[in-house]
DNA sequence: TGTTAGCACTCTCATCTTGAGAGTGCTAAA
DNA sequence: TTTAGCACTCTCAAGATGAGAGTGCTAACA
């Protein structure tokens, strides 16, 4: 592993195996890599490259006399500083706009399109979360009656958003006595968050009390982060990569896509809370020995301060990381425009 | 082809075949049959009824001297009627009532755990709709301005089930005015139907006319059974079936699972409309040639004439119906009851 | 000093062969 | 109607084999 700089050329051939490695999945050799790119120089000059390449930790050989893989500290390294600037096609770009045009207004529609098309431009499985505010800060409640005891609260918070509950309350109450309680609780605690309304909560009547409570709860709950739902999509593609043609770990990598806790898990600690840049999480970082063969590519979408969400793929560290970064960056910023977009009508 | 009706001991071979086959995934030869069951009879005489229930059509033969495998004849003639009445074991159906009773009170949190419990129960994937109003009755409406012109509309039907929907209005409303609005729409259609709201909206201000017809097209699309959402889980059980190991029939029961089109289709038409009963669909009855490989165990649950959803395993048709077809019941069950608990609390 | 041709060596992988094992259908006897 | 016996078929796992791809090293060269 000594640390010495990579000359242009090791660069040069680092990039290539790269690249060779995402496109064929096999490991690649020097005469392979002479031939494909027509490089001014000698296999043999190339495989000594590969040589301190391999000695420096970038690459690695599955076993001797087979070519060369990336590592993950490859990977970074070509990602970081190799990569150049990579961006969707104008006419995909095109495309996919119209498609969002399209859509109506309903967030739910605009999170699915967004998964699927992360899903075929990426050609791994993509995850996405719908906005959610950042502050969570109370605005306005209404209690309607439903049926019997059961109670619809709807809370507006500020931005827009909206939690609804059911409730059971201990009798029945009236729509007039709801209604009132529904505007004293909106009067003293528009505009505040969850302490601020636990705070109110005393000066109350018993139903008040118990619907401030409640209230409060639900605001604490919006505050922890609990980014709900991922939708996920292009699930199959994963599966399609040579490297899961095993089934065990084809299994493996859809077990990781099931697993909820896991995905929050990363999407909350990987991920940057401010909106704006792609981050790329390989081989788990160390962090996540569950995630030590898969990447993946994030980004925050939404108006900080108001309303947040993220989106992004996962597939193996083989994957395309130019067009990953690109889907996922055009994608995000498509997305925050309609976050945006609602806010200010 | 021949009709003639099964003896009483082909039968029980068939049973075996069936039971055997989908215990091992191996084509069943006779002697291994006899031996496993003790059979009272020899294997040649075994050999002689798969010969008969071969030419029937209820078995068939991978290639020449190789065991018996069941065909989509022999599974339906197996589910129909010779598949004892099974039953989860009440250990697990303490667990899996104790899992709900701890849920919180959320629909979504039903849906998913529903859809846990079948995966993990029935070892194959499942599919878990939303519980929809069956007839949508419209009950209750509010406005609320949230930022700029930008105004929520809830809406409140028959049976306690919500919408609620941003607009967008062409210019800013008060918050007096829109709850006027809101009380007038929601007297003087409380208790309608689509067609009855679309009757009443010539009644109604520009303003309350717009919300009145946006009303009218919500319950509209409510009642076009658009089941919304199907949630899935266990994906992963379907490719540790050994007929998945080759990863492109896995890649395509995945594809299967991630079409929403189909899925909603096949749930559509496939099962009945009322509650109660367990349905079984082998090999896609001849209607879905995407469905070929594939068997699922559908119920609806709920309240018919308040709301019902969708739920039930997909599978190979290789799959254990006994254990498909009592969870599937059983949770179905749970989950109807749930439904009716929140109507008349 | 960096680059290259040449070469011996290694490792994988697809293909082929082969024999054991499981299964069948048929026939003739019980 | 059932069963024992038997010849025959087909699959599958386990070696054997050889082509192909790749490496590292050495020695020559600019």
């Amino acid at each position: 592993m000594s640390s010495e700089p990579l000359s242009e050329r090791q660069e040069t051939v680092l990039a290539l195996v790269v690249h060779e490695y995402i496109e064929l999945a096999r490991p690649v050799g020097s005469v392979r890599l002479v031939e494909r790119y027509s490089l001014e120089v000698s296999s043999a000059t190339v495989r000594n490259d590969m040589a301190s390449l391999t000695e420096s930790g970038y690459l690695r050989q599955p076993h001797t006399s087979a070519g060369r893989v990336p590592t993950e500290q490859g990977y970074r390294y070509f990602v970081a500083r190799l990569l150049g600037d990579t961006d969707l096609p104008a006419s995909e770009k095109r495309l996919i706009s119209h498609q969002f045009h399209q859509a109506t207004a309903d967030v739910d529609e605009w999170v699915r399109l967004a998964a699927s098309v992360l899903a075929t431009q990426s050609r791994v499985a993509s995850l996405v979360t719908a906005p959610l505010p950042d502050r969570t800060v109370f605005k306005h409640l209404e209690l309607i009656g439903t049926q019997g005891r059961q109670v619809l609260m709807v809370l507006v918070l500020e931005g827009g958003d909206v939690r609804q509950q059911m409730l059971t309350l201990s009798e029945v109450i009236g729509q007039d006595q709801l209604r009132q309680t529904a505007e004293q609780i909106t009067a003293s605690c528009g505009g505040l968050d969850a302490t601020g309304v636990n705070a109110q909560s005393s000066h109350f009547d018993v139903l008040g009390k118990e619907i401030a409570d409640l209230v409060a709860e639900t605001l604490e709950r919006a505050d922890q982060f609990s980014a709900g739902e991922i939708h996920r999509d292009g699930l199959a593609n994963v599966l399609s990569q040579p490297e899961f043609a095993d089934s065990d770990r084809g299994r493996n990598a859809l077990k990781l896509l099931e697993e909820r806790s896991l995905l929050e898990e990363v999407l909350a600690k990987a991920l940057s809370p401010t909106v704006g840049g792609v981050q790329v999480v390989i081989g788990g970082e160390g962090a996540w020995e569950e995630l030590k063969d898969y990447s993946m590519v994030l980004a925050r979408y939404g108006a900080t301060g108001y309303a947040t969400g993220t989106l992004g793929v996962l597939g193996p560290t083989r994957m395309s990381y130019g067009r990953s970064i690109s889907a996922v960056r055009y994608v995000a910023g498509l997305m925050s425009n309609l976050v945006v977009e609602a806010f200010d009508a």
